[in-house]
DNA sequence: TGTAAATAGGTCATACTTGACATATATTTG
DNA sequence: CAAATATATGTCAAGTATGACCTATTTACA
């Protein structure tokens, strides 16, 4: 048996993909890039629309002030979970999540 | 100092809070388990849709088929993220994503 | 019915996410 | 300007989610 190029790469930790699986990877990858930044921005409208500071906001849903601070400066260390408690603790409506999922229709 | 009976508890790992914040949370904790429950029939319907099988859908998003089918049947176990990332990998639309967003409005 | 394909569910080491905390840097307000 | 108040950033131990793997159960269908 040949010891492919292919499988050298992987034997050494490399993750390998078609051309194909690359770029349908990151384009849904970016999709959820994009998901999340439209989140991030209704997270943040409502908060100050319900007039509250992030230590507030911290409080209501049992987090922390710099958790909130993570999740508006879209650090990567954020869940979707944690973007989307934010968002509803933060009073947003039903509509404003639904008009925040809805990326460049 | 006076230690109070709240205290004691507390230092006992008790997670303690009013019954205003309990209501809240537990509210909050509802709409984002509707909203899952939203996603995850989202992701059956789309999937099934696009005539993948589990195992499919596994290859294209680089998880495992057993991951889809504890998306699929709500397992504690799976985040909102990976939730999301089905969706998006099944070939679900804008459109059908924020359909599944709008829960009992 | 048999049997192959699909789905469900358990376990585990690894990787990621978390709140808490400390501290830095704005931003507001007196 | 100063001094609150609000927000940003870094770190970390503890908690949680992950893909991989294995095996059980269900479903499709000849």
């Amino acid at each position: 048996m040949k010891t492919t190029k292919l499988e050298r790469l992987q034997a050494a930790g490399w993750k390998v993909g078609s051309a194909a699986d690359f770029l349908a990877l990151s384009d849904e990858e970016a999709q959820l890039v994009a998901l999340k930044l439209s989140l991030i921005s209704a997270v943040k409208k409502s908060r100050i629309k319900s007039k509250l500071s992030q230590t507030d906001l911290a409080q209501r849903m049992k987090s922390s002030q710099s958790r909130i601070a993570k999740i508006e400066t879209g650090d990567a260390s954020v869940s979707l979970d944690l973007i989307v408690r934010a968002l509803i603790a933060s009073g947003a409506k039903t509509r404003d999540i639904q008009a925040a999922f809805t990326v460049g229709v």
